[in-house]
DNA sequence: GAATAAATTGTTTTT
DNA sequence: CAATTTATTC
């Protein structure tokens, strides 16, 4: 192992293999090269693979972990778990889960599973849908879960009204059903894992046994179960080595909680704490940018990344007119950056929600660019694979009415609603899966439905004495013809049928190569791996592709060049997240993972309108933009004096146009609400209510929104880079650009 | 029971 | 607007 290419810090947190250790990883820091040097440190010392555990949560960063370590050590590294929490933790229940009840074959319900079950189940209890949607009930539940709260702990801990009273009556319901089903969500993995080890002492004794060694990636992202989990293994032999970024957590609407690793050396008074400040990715300017943008927070620990990088190029600022001419904007860009000589496997697009991902990929069509879009519908949500699925699924765990109800009349076979009622009626009477009242049907069932469900009933025979005997692709493939979901397409001409008939052979190619990569892999894994994977991790041609993707589904990447768009207040800050102070700190931590994910050059745009709901929407620019230095930024108005569609700027001041609505702020005690909704960076104008940089001396007494009163200590600079100091009465001395700090002088 | 027409409804972020 | 759910007709 060879550690003379890490720095100082990096190599004391490879060296300290023992006892617990915290590193604080900051953007770009290395992280992965230390914790991957750090494994295969500890191999070298003798410690043999099949003791370390190493957590993350993306498949994708265990993988390239998994690589990297064994580009270093070579195959010696195989024994290690080095896998996502949810991945071990179905791996550990998959041998041990019969101790809680279930049944070894455990299917996992992802979160549209979850939604069809509750759904069904509040229709069932005859509850107003409308009060209790799906989506609203499922992350309820999955909010309890991931605090470990189980239904009547639930009813305890809220209100006695009528909705908490129904809310619980559907949790203990849902519950009931997903043991019945034989299935675990995504949430019950850990759960359950955790229920596992504290039941049967056993077990627990044999993982920490065996896991001698753990690590966990990302650690700002653990949640309560997760949490529990890692202390409960290391509890021990105390070595739990986590690596985060506290001012990267984003997943706290997941049940991440800050906190633990805020408090890690609470936790662990002995914890070596070792800090990763050196960043060696981004240029000086975006990580400066940055830094000042995260400096916003009030709750993070302090810390300030700095790097040995030269300033680099301006951060890149446009407003748009609308959606589309930014599109057009990004679209241009990228052309110029590829005439300059960049690939576009260097360049992405982020943007905060999915849905924004649609215009620019018109653009890049238009301009014949290569791109690949991550995340939003994903290739398992699709229904023609979601179809095969669930037939794989029933033949693997036949307890899956879900899945088999699903599937029983896809593709149509005259198994109408009514027979199907009929025949879960007789299942739930004599308390049996619904499977098995396909062969054991009930009296009352005419002869015609009874033909049509006994030849269903033989199909699914048959499947499953081929599922015994084929290897599993030949398997699948098979089960496409015969069940008649190939020919379903096969007879359709159109254009949708072919995608779909295509996406059907991708599955078969899907199952081929899972089957190539685990040798003597089962149906389960197989199913197992589909239900834990996600679109990130599908593999794509990268090569001349321009990467399309959610702020969030960036973390842990980094390109020559980033493109974030929708720079608006309620888009970005979301509109959800604008009146609250914790969601907007976390919303702050994104656009910080956001930026840092730039190496080379970094370009935020927003769009002056934008089409939300299908009606026009004005917003003003994201706080965010005002947030970075005036010094740091570049206007593309300001500069070029060109326009994305050649037309007009449009005119400084607004006229009749629909005024943006205004950004609610409670906490804004001189209600110096933003009235700039032309406001662009770099050319100062707009900003009305705050005043301008005349008017301020040394022993003024001065209203900062934030911090409240203080009295000016100092100014520096001139024009746009004028900068004052100001020492508050709460907070002590702080500096900002005069231009930008929201403070207004306070008559004496 | 199936096919078609009408109506409704929804947009964070993900394992 | 688009996708899904519900109503209507055959």
């Amino acid at each position: 192992m060879d550690v003379s290419k890490l720095n100082p810090e990096q190599r004391k947190a490879v060296e300290t293999t023992e006892g617990p250790v915290l590193i604080l990883a900051g953007a770009g820091s290395g992280k992965t090269r230390t914790l991957t040097a750090r494994v295969a440190r500890l191999l070298e010392k003798g410690v043999p693979a099949w003791n370390i555990l190493a957590l993350t949560f993306t498949n994708k960063a265990a993988k390239e972990m998994k690589e990297r370590i064994e580009a270093m050590v070579g195959e010696s590294a195989a024994d290690a778990w080095i896998m996502t929490f949810h991945s071990a933790c179905a791996r550990i229940l998959r041998r041990d889960i019969e101790k809680l009840g279930y049944k070894r074959s455990f299917v996992i319900y992802d979160s549209d599973d979850q939604q069809s079950l509750l759904k069904d189940i509040v229709k069932r209890m005859g509850v107003d849908d409308k009060a209790f949607s799906p989506k609203s009930v499922s992350s309820l539940i999955s909010d309890a879960k991931n605090h470990l709260i189980l239904p009547a702990e639930w009813r305890d801990t809220h209100a006695d009204d009528e909705r908490s009273e129904t809310i619980y009556n559907i949790y203990l319901e849902y519950e009931t059903r997903l043991k019945a089903l034989n299935a675990l969500d995504f949430d019950d993995l850990l759960v359950k894992t955790l229920e596992l080890m504290v039941e049967h002492p056993p077990v627990l004794e044999y993982y920490r046994n065996r896991f001698r060694y753990v690590m966990v990636d990302e650690y700002q992202d653990t949640n309560e179960v997760q949490y529990r989990l890692c202390q409960l293994l290391t509890k021990e032999s105390q070595n739990l080595c986590v690596v985060g970024d506290d001012d990267q957590s984003i997943y706290s609407w997941r049940g991440a909680d800050i906190h633990n690793i805020l408090d890690f050396e609470k936790d662990f008074p002995n914890a070596v704490v070792i800090k990763l400040e050196q960043n060696y990715r981004s240029t000086a300017n975006i990580l400066d940018a940055a830094n000042q943008v995260i400096a916003h927070n009030e709750q993070r620990k302090d810390k300030r990344l700095w790097t040995e990088e030269g300033e680099g190029e301006k951060i890149h600022t446009f407003c748009a007119d609308d959606d589309r001419s930014e599109a057009t904007w990004v679209a241009n860009r990228i052309i110029e950056l590829h005439k300059q000589g960049d690939a576009y496997q260097n360049m992405a697009v982020l943007y905060r929600v999915n849905a924004q991902s649609r215009q620019v990929e018109d653009m890049l069509v238009n301009s014949g660019i290569a791109y690949n879009v991550y995340g939003g519908t994903k290739f398992y949500d699709r229904r023609e694979v979601r179809d095969v699925m669930a037939y794989l699924r029933v033949l693997a765990n036949p307890a899956d009415d879900m899945s088999l109800r699903r599937i029983i009349n896809v593709p149509r076979r005259s198994i109408g609603d009514s027979t199907v009622s009929l025949l879960e009626e007789h299942a739930r009477g004599n308390e049996m899966p619904l499977y098995s009242a396909l062969t054991d049907m009930p009296e009352k069932l005419t002869s015609r439905p009874r033909k049509c469900v006994q030849e269903f009933a033989g199909l699914m025979t048959l499947l499953s004495v081929e599922m015994a005997t084929m290897p599993l692709p030949e398997f699948v493939e098979d089960l496409m013809v015969r069940t008649g979901l190939r020919a379903q397409y096969e007879n359709d001409p159109t254009d949708d049928a072919a995608d779909r008939l295509k996406n059907m052979e991708e599955v078969v190619n899907a199952v081929r190569q899972f089957a190539a990569e685990h040798e003597g892999a089962t149906l389960e894994e197989y199913l197992e791996n589909v239900a834990l994977i996600t679109d990130m991790d599908t593999t794509k041609e990268t090569d001349g592709h321009v990467t399309l993707m959610t702020m969030h589904s960036a973390k842990g990447l980094e390109f020559d060049n980033v493109f974030v768009i929708g720079m608006e207040e309620n888009v970005f800050p979301s509109y959800r997240c604008v009146d609250d102070k914790v969601k907007l700190e976390e919303e702050r931590r994104l656009c910080y993972v956001a930026m840092t994910r730039a190496r080379k050059r970094l370009y935020l745009s927003r769009a002056r309108q934008r089409m939300v709901f299908n009606q026009v929407n004005m917003n003003p620019p994201s706080r965010f933009l005002e947030e970075i230095p005036r010094r740091l930024m570049e206007d593309e108005w300001a500069t070029r004096h060109e326009r994305a569609f050649g037309k007009e700027p449009p005119p400084m001041r607004s006229t009749q146009k629909p005024q943006p609505r205004m950004i609610k702020r409670p906490d804004d005690p001189l209600n110096l609400q933003r009235s700039n909704p032309l406001g662009i960076p770099g050319v100062q104008k707009g900003i009305s209510a705050v005043p301008q940089t005349a008017g301020f001396r040394a022993g003024d007494h001065v209203m900062h929104r934030k911090f409240g009163e203080g009295v000016v200590t100092d100014l520096v600079g001139t024009g746009v880079d004028a900068r004052i100091r100001i020492n508050f009465t709460a907070f002590g001395p702080k500096e900002f650009s005069l231009g930008l700090a929201p403070i207004v002088k306070m008559e004496d």
